[in-house]
DNA sequence: GATGAATGAGATTTCATTCAT
DNA sequence: TATGAATGAAATCTCATTCAT
């Protein structure tokens, strides 16, 4: 028995070294303009190998988001977990997810690029089902907090949890992304820093959130 | 006199007509799999003719972009001017954007493309120049609606004119896109609607910007 | 009588404006490298203007080369002409020629590449037939003074003037040329100059063509 | 063992019938009028395979070159050994390399377009590295001959032996293309032949460089 | 398992030249 | 005379993927 599985561990591994490879090229040059080849080459592997633990150039960058959102996933939970109130961990799990896009830009970029591209997989691969499971994990993560939030009179009664915590991810993607883009203009011609505009959404998000006072 | 006139207005028409071109193609298939030599075919031009008229494949996007947010800004403009009070415009505002993307999906995707991709046309080109100034006129427009809402007492005064509207943009852009793209997602495994999720921004927008009361 | 003289001069100076913006492009890209567009811009007339007053991208190089062959043919003409006697004439010409690829490099290349370059103008063409003409007067002008050489006993009576002028020329184009392209490598790799080659050159072909002690 | 070696072979073979294909085409229609489309279809395979073994088209007229010169220096080292004092190695020196221009018309062209043109590959390409071997090695070949020969007091001892060589290859290669390209004219105009012209040569050069009787 | 070889299809862009006006 | 518009043909190079070994 140990035989099978010291290969499919082996199999692992070699399956990392190529996604450390990609992340190379892709983060590099994007999706559209990295190519297989150089992928390949950065592995130190023949294209052809590549395509014996990846399927397609779909898949293998499906890998490397895999990976990154993994990544946020961690520093996540960590930032929630190290909070010791509810207020406070609401907050560390928007600052995480901040902090990644500031610290980890590259692996930013590829989650956003992976979210807004319709990218066709085929439905029942494995790595999608894998990605599809753990999504849901943390959604509920994440629902709890908010539920959490309204029990101790934080947030109003009337916001479903599952809207709002998609709502957040969603809108707080395109907004870190878009002023990562425009970073430039935003600095010279209208004179502000991302920071201050982060700023500005924390307050109206938290106003928009909380519950009424009585 | 006549004659130069004549060429001229010759010349924006054909424009127009590869733009039209242009369109069918870039909506169809995206920016990197779109092929300038297809754009031409759908024009019924050669490929050499096109670049009489548009520099690169990207300044031929660009122009695309331009005409779709020239599209979106005038809707806008017309809702808003449609409302009477101050409250109604900025939900007015805000509806134009959603409408947009749901009537005019393509454009809205050709202009959210646009913004979170670094595109490099050279900073002095007419196209560009152009855009900017246009961009430049909607933020005060915008922006002027706020400042009206801070005076009516609708809208709290710590609030920044300029960062809140770009915040709105921003925001709204990824929600409306990844909204977009996880559609069926949303639907089958967590069993809402776009439109339950845009209910729910509303909820929380206009909460986080209003005026608290005294 | 007047009118069609004045147009013709307008032609010709039209013409030579055009010249004077195809050197700037010819020049700085070579021929192959070189677009008829680009020379057009330069001269800021259109492409098919151009063509109202050279048949031909070739014709138009042709064209560029009969001036720089004028003022090489001008340059040497006046050195020969400064000398006194026969011996130093001699010497004159060749300095002149040397002088020319250094001082006037790009009107040189032009020249050395329409020589190894089988041009194909039709063979009727007037500029060639000027040309034809002037070349052969310039030949018959070199070879007296060779002539005149062995008359004065300098050099020997075997040696044919017409072809030792070519052989000169020849052999002298295709050592100026190379040399400059290997300018660098000469200098580092060899670690001597052009003007050392050059001293060599004339130190064996003076020694070649002289008259034996008797 | 055997198998990476016979690869290797294979690769050198295949390289061997590109670079024929190679020759049939640039001999054809020169460098700048040649498209590796057209080599491609004359080895019958797809531009891209011919990409697999030379990186530009550069680097495969290069390598056609690398194979001309490799012929010219066989054939003058062959004529050399054939002679048996120095004096008339000299000779065969000049010999081989002016029936090489005869007989081989199309490798001597594309050795003089290599040298002529500022070709930029980058400079620790393989090809390139090995070429300069290579023309060092018989540089210093034939300057051993000129110091053989001005020690047996045939060629003045003033002479310089590796500029003499240098100037040699130069002059030789411009006379012998110029008066190729200008063969037709030299007949018709002047009324003389390439090997009357060379003779002339032979005379001057050899005059110029031989020891002046005590 | 690993790979070198191969490729069809296609990408963007350029160019010399013509012609109706 | 002058020109804007138009184009067919071509150029170099790239890429994701397959397959025999």
């Amino acid at each position: 028995m140990g035989i099978s599985e010291r290969r499919e561990r082996d199999r692992e591994r070699r399956k990392n070294e190529i996604i450390d490879a990609a992340e190379n090229i892709f983060f590099r040059n994007g999706f559209e303009n990295s190519s297989v080849e150089k992928v390949a080459e950065a592995a130190e592997l023949s294209k052809a190998t590549l395509y014996l633990y990846f399927k397609s150039k779909e898949e293998l960058y499906y890998a490397v988001c895999q990976r990154a959102e993994g990544m946020l996933f961690e520093k996540v939970d960590k930032a929630i977990k190290k909070a010791t109130d509810t207020s406070t961990k609401i907050r560390a799990f928007l600052n995480a997810f901040v902090e990644f896009q500031q610290k980890n830009k590259d692996h930013f970029d590829a989650l956003f690029y992976l979210q807004t591209h319709p990218f066709k997989l085929d439905p029942d691969n494995e790595l999608m089902i894998e990605n599809r499971r753990r999504d849901q994990i943390y959604i509920n993560h994440w629902t709890e907090l908010i539920d959490q939030g309204k029990k101790e009179g934080l947030i109003r009664d009337s916001l479903d949890p599952i809207r709002t915590v998609l709502l957040i991810w969603m809108q707080l993607s395109g907004l870190l992304k878009i002023a990562s883009v425009w970073q430039c203009e935003l600095h010279k011609e209208l004179g502000f820093s991302r920071d201050e505009l982060l700023d500005e959404y924390y307050n109206i998000l938290f106003n928009g959130i909380k519950r009424d006072k009585q």
